[in-house]
DNA sequence: GGCGGCGGCACC
DNA sequence: AAACGGTGCCGCCGCC
């Protein structure tokens, strides 16, 4: 569709005209969806809430004043609260959020146009209704800010809020009009990007009798909803715990800052990177270990992270160490310490927004804040974990599993040593060690768990060590050099290329599968452009066949043909992982078991899933088992893989703790 | 004064 | 930094 006929706004004021449009909309929604959009008062998921509300079936396109409209039976029963109609909308979760905020909940089936549009072509930029409207539907969007211009702020004025602009303009005559063409535009286009994108969706097949649009309505419309319960219900914090260490925490680096000012000469800020190239290449003349990547505009500049300063404190830089120090603080400080309090609600809780679509491989992201990364329990000295908290009479349970990607790799290679050591519960990494040292097992073992290892035992370690990161390395697509790096790392002495290439060659030996199975992904990948999921989600990776020219030289075609193959593989691996922990949830969510003791998910980090339940011993028990069961049995009890997805279930009043 | 690039680093 | 995959966010700094 190169453009579209767009039909006037349709404003509802009068009961005559509200119910003339919920008939209307109740027989074409049944049929086909209904799209819906709402303006608000701002971006908060917890405290802002709706003033405008559109919808549209496509043909036609209504819109009104959220006030008084969204409490009326027409709409609050008849179209959201109508569990036969589905609700679509461009980031549906941030609609839904706005509209329960005024006590009104959607309670049937939600369609997301940024999931539909990402599931169509993952590698797009832009998933948003401006983006899509135009590519898809050949409809150019009104920018928000050109209806509604927000009065910027002074000293001493704020700046206007969304809802104070959109009140402003609508109290003008001419500013309504303007308004309400704006408003009912977007619920117009979601549904016609919405109807372009079904289309697409039904017409790629991903299996023989399966297309991209099952798989849609199987995986990803359930798990909108289960990701808005999760952001709903929030994560308590204990923000007494992360303000105690506020002072002690400034104190230390201004200490450090301080000494190291005072020792060269000038008032040195650690935060900042050219002053410490200033302080290590010019002044205390250091060689520049290792440059920075230089980003877009290529200009790299002599690197000073960790790495690098701790190369210049063994030999003999006192400042390294200290410098090293203040980082750790400064970002523990920074990002979990202030950060992560200007996130805390007045319900006490952090409301994160769990992105469906963010990534390219299917995993899940959390931004605003980010819960994904933060500082995991130990060797982290501030205790941030510990901030994560259980409500009042409440009780965390955090369930994960085992060595999941490894899992997959086993399953996928069905390498018959890797499948029948893991199937034999052997810790895997003890029997490659074994296979690959010829070392005894059981010593391996014995040495892995020792508290005060022997120097017999050390040498086992250091077996061990040295296969760990050849296993994530086989996951990523690893190279010799980098593997050697790390190992030069992990195993405190210089490892060359040459030796971690030869450990390589013997990991290919003793599981052959895996190196067929790298194998085999690569060809598919350059022979059909893309590389599927357990559930058969995509990843396109056309560069996969790229050539040299175009201005592009034939070395840089090798360097992204090398990249693709290497996503190819991780791909794989790393998709399906996310296919297992999305089915997991979408079970466990509706579970009724878990249901019937309250059990609340509340938290996802990859292959970890966190409960809040009644803190008793019989629902903790209960939630721990059906968690455990779930996982292990994510597609239901009779779907196996060809090993087993070990989860490990535990509980406490911290995250800390239940981990 | 806002914005984006960059370096660095937290997680799986 | 890399021939190691996937994220998000901090402070700094230069630009407009």
């Amino acid at each position: 569709m190169s453009w579209t006929l767009i039909p006037a706004t349709e404003w509802v004021e009068t009961e005559q005209q509200i119910a003339e449009m919920g008939q209307y909309l109740l027989n074409s929604g049944l049929e086909n969806g209904v799209a819906y959009d709402t303006e608000t008062t701002g971006l908060s998921t917890v405290r802002d809430f709706p003033i405008m509300l559109s919808f549209s079936d496509g043909l036609r396109r209504f819109a009104m004043m959220s006030d008084p409209w969204l409490r009326h039976p027409w709409v609050k029963d008849g179209l959201l609260g109508n569990p036969q109609i589905t609700i679509i909308g461009t980031n549906i979760k941030f609609d839904m959020h706005m509209t329960a905020n005024s006590g009104v909940e959607i309670v049937g089936p939600v369609e997301d146009t940024v999931t539909q549009s990402w599931l169509h072509n993952e590698n797009r930029f832009g998933h948003g209704l401006k983006d899509t409207a135009k590519d898809y539907c050949g409809i150019k969007m009104i920018e928000f800010k050109e209806i509604f211009p927000m009065r910027r702020g002074t000293k001493h004025v704020p700046a206007e809020t969304a809802g104070e602009a959109i009140r402003r303009v609508l109290a003008d005559p001419e500013g309504r009009k303007k308004a309400i063409e704006y408003a009912g535009l977007d619920a117009f286009a979601t549904h016609h990007v919405r109807d372009y994108l079904k289309h697409c969706l039904i017409n790629e097949s991903i299996a023989p009798g399966h297309n991209l649009w099952n798989y849609y309505q199987t995986w990803e419309m359930p798990f909108t909803r289960v990701l808005w319960n999760m952001e709903r219900r929030g994560f308590q914090i204990c923000t007494g715990h992360l303000k105690a260490q506020q002072g002690p925490m400034f104190q230390a680096m201004e200490e450090i800052e301080a000494s190291i000012s005072q020792d060269i000469g000038w008032v040195i800020n650690i935060n900042s990177v050219p002053q410490l190239r200033k302080l290590f290449f010019e002044q205390l003349k250091y060689k520049p270990l290792k440059m920075t990547d230089g980003g877009a505009s290529g200009d790299k500049q002599p690197s000073t992270d960790e790495e690098v300063l701790s190369h210049f404190a063994t030999n003999g830089c006192k400042y390294s160490k200290m410098i090293i120090e203040h980082r750790k603080i400064s970002k523990i400080y920074g990002t979990y310490i202030e950060g992560l309090l200007s996130w805390v609600d007045k319900d006490l809780r952090i409301h994160t927004n769990l992105k469906q679509s963010g990534t390219v491989t299917g995993r899940l992201s959390s931004a605003e804040p980010n819960l994904q990364n933060i500082p995991r329990a130990k060797g982290d000295r501030f205790h941030i974990r510990d901030a994560f908290v259980a409500d009042e009479g409440k009780r965390l349970v955090v369930a994960d599993y085992d060595q999941l990607e490894m899992k997959i790799m086993a399953h996928f290679s069905e390498d018959r040593n890797m499948c029948d050591a893991i199937n034999s519960g052997k810790d895997l990494h003890c029997f490659t060690a074994q296979e690959m040292f010829q070392a005894n097992y059981d010593e391996l073992v014995a040495a892995k768990k020792s508290k005060a290892p022997t120097s017999e035992q050390e040498i086992l370690l250091a077996m061990r060590q040295t296969v760990k990161p050849i296993g994530f390395g086989l996951i990523y697509g690893i190279g010799p050099v980098s593997l050697a790096s790390q190992l030069s790392d992990e195993l405190k002495r210089e490892v060359t290329k040459e030796e971690a290439q030869r450990n390589i060659r013997k990991y290919f030996n003793i599981f052959p599968g895996v190196e067929a199975f790298i194998k085999e992904t690569h060809q598919e990948c350059h022979r059909k452009e893309y590389v599927q999921t357990l559930l058969m989600r995509k990843r396109r990776l056309p560069q996969i066949n790229a050539r040299g020219g175009g201005g592009q030289t034939g070395e840089d075609a090798k360097g992204i043909v090398a990249e693709a193959r290497r996503q190819s593989v991780n791909t794989r691996i790393q998709g399906t992982a996310a296919d297992i922990a999305k089915a997991a949830m979408i079970r466990a969510e509706y579970d009724q078991e878990l249901n019937s003791v309250d059990a609340r998910l509340l938290l996802q980090i990859h292959d970890e899933l966190i409960w809040e339940v009644e803190d008793n011993p019989e629902a903790v028990e209960i939630t721990k088992r059906r968690a455990k069961a779930i996982m292990e049995h994510p597609f239901g009890p009779d779907f196996n893989l060809r090993v087993p997805l070990t989860t490990e279930a535990n509980s406490g009043w911290t995250w800390t703790e239940a981990k």
